[in-house]
DNA sequence: CTGTTAGCGCATTCAT
DNA sequence: ATGAATGCGCTAACAG
């Protein structure tokens, strides 16, 4: 292994010279300098991270802790993150709770041990629980992401959907659709129940009511089927169904092939997330969408200032969605019940 | 920051003695090791990873190179790594390369930079390229892995997709394809022309010869189009299409739909590769796949022996994959230019 | 069995 | 502008 020692005998300077080169300290003379860079060049220096640690006392690594590594959503995010992160010079642990909240809380301890100088979360526990994670060994930075609403507790980066639901009730009503089932998330992470209610709410100002037997939530695939089903049979089967979490559109698909029911014929659909899936099928589903790459560059910002130690101007930082219009959803007109 | 040392002070015993019994030297008197235990639990300590990276030279972290974390099959493959490493008290940093070999090389060099103890990599360039790149810094312990067959440069872990192939050719041939489309990935990852000339090989032993137009390789959503609309068009249309990179599925399936065709009865379709959405939408696709999480164990296993400097004694694992029927693949009869 | 000691590679302070 | 010296937190070798 060769040191920053080699390269100083190479040079014929001092070890400090080196670290001062290494570090773009300006009080070097260009002949130092020079001389330095070739001998790094010659004998292939490269810093050992551990000892900069060591000595710095920052590791120069962030951690993403992400619900769900298989939501295409999460992926766009994680790129973003990544991207960002490596052109300020840090390196970034991914660590997927695929969806459960003790494996979440395990992740962040894991991290914390790791010493990463910065956090960025999309929580699938309680605020609180996040809270008592990260405090367990002396609160490092960090941001809450993908939030449907701003916390108190930490800066966050949040997606405002209400524009976007308000438009794709618009258009359900407009196109005379009553029973809407509303699948959504019984984990924290997808909107959950804050997502139902905001939707709802659209609903309600048109004079949809509804919930009751048309809400579900649902926390792996098989139950989101039985959801599903159970939304699509009965006397008054629900004539659109707006499904919370992009990953479990496939199996309200399954369920709609099942009962035998045609998109949009039958059944609108409509999906929070996208992939290329949604956008190549038959039909193409119609979705409300965040830009993931906005979103983690907002967050990124606000970690990276909060690591260097200044005061936030802006805790928070707002996305908005939008709804995006395909061929999954028409008219209720199918529906023999209504 | 609590250290080894103010455990030490609290234990009343040595320094030495605290980090004995943190590494589980046998020599510790009881009451010793349960003096440090308790103090360690009364501060909270937690052992510095950057102090114990640089005494003993090696970070346990790992770094992982996959081509697309987009794909399923590769989410898969990640999870069951960092399972696996994560009971062998390794992290793993995890370097989606997206098809892109230029980033795979700087992924590769940046793990390096970081000292990772060990390399898995799902490459994307050609093999004597990784070789080169892992070579730059004093080769690290690596695993090539998702190969479609063993290489002499690295220990590998590769799927056997023969059995498969040929399953799925003669479910084919069965059922009167003659005019059979080989989509497949322009890039290494995927199995590219590899994965073709297998299925060709199948083909021809069963007397289909075809390739010329029918056969094309892409790199890009936008071209995988293409790519099938050409296969889908002209005189001599093709009745089934390999999609031989699951990412590209959705492509292919807005060309069958442009086209005005239907699966299966105008188009069969199989997808190397698997998802809920492929067997979720409206028919379910016939898929070769492998189980990624034994090919990932397999994988670990060779690396871990590796990094503690046993000789393999096995150099390579391998894995098969396996075609599994669905809903579309059908008769080749609705192409009236047979 | 346990205390003491010597670095691991580097950034930084203090002289010069 | 630069060399020398110090120590970050920890492990391992050595001497008791």
């Amino acid at each position: 292994m060769v040191t920053i020692r080699d390269v100083a005998e190479r040079a014929n300077v001092s070890l400090g010279t080196v670290s001062r080169v290494l570090n773009g300290h300006p009080a070097v003379r260009p002949v130092a300098r020079e001389a330095v860079g070739r001998a790094i060049a010659e004998l292939g220096y490269v810093p050992n991270p551990a000892a900069q640690s060591l000595r710095r006392m920052k590791s120069h690594a962030l951690g993403l802790v992400i619900p769900d590594l298989l939501s295409p959503m999460t992926v766009t995010l994680t790129r973003a993150v990544e991207d960002v992160a490596g052109r300020a010079g840090y390196t970034v642990f991914v660590a997927d709770s695929r969806l459960d909240e003790g494996l979440e809380a395990s992740h962040i301890a894991r991290l914390l041990e790791r010493r990463v100088d910065g956090l960025l979360v999309s929580p699938v526990q309680p605020i609180a629980a996040v809270e008592r994670c990260v405090s367990k060994m002396g609160r490092v930075p960090t941001v809450l992401v993908q939030l449907r609403k701003p916390v108190r507790e930490f800066p966050t980066a949040f997606v405002d959907e209400q524009p976007a639901v308000y438009e794709c009730a618009e258009h359900l009503v407009s196109l005379g659709h009553r029973r809407v089932a509303v699948l959504h998330s019984g984990s924290r992470a997808g909107g959950g129940r804050f997502r139902r209610d905001l939707i709802r709410g659209a609903l309600a100002e048109r004079g949809i009511t509804g919930g009751g037997d048309l809400d579900r939530s649902f926390a792996e695939t098989g139950e989101c089927y039985a959801a599903a089903m159970a939304a699509l049979n009965g006397p008054e089967r629900a004539t659109a169904i707006l499904v919370g979490v992009h990953k479990f559109v496939p199996p309200v698909l399954r369920a709609i092939r099942d009962a035998n029911l045609r998109i949009p014929d039958d059944v609108s659909v409509v999906s929070f997330g996208d992939s290329d899936w949604a956008e190549s099928i038959s039909p193409p589903l119609n979705v409300v969408v965040v830009d993931q790459a906005a979103h983690a560059e907002g967050a990124m910002a606000l970690l990276l200032k909060a690591i260097s130690g200044e005061p936030l101007r802006e805790r928070h930082f707002r996305s908005e969605s939008i709804y995006v219009r395909r061929g999954s959803v028409g008219p209720a007109g199918g529906c023999v019940n209504d």
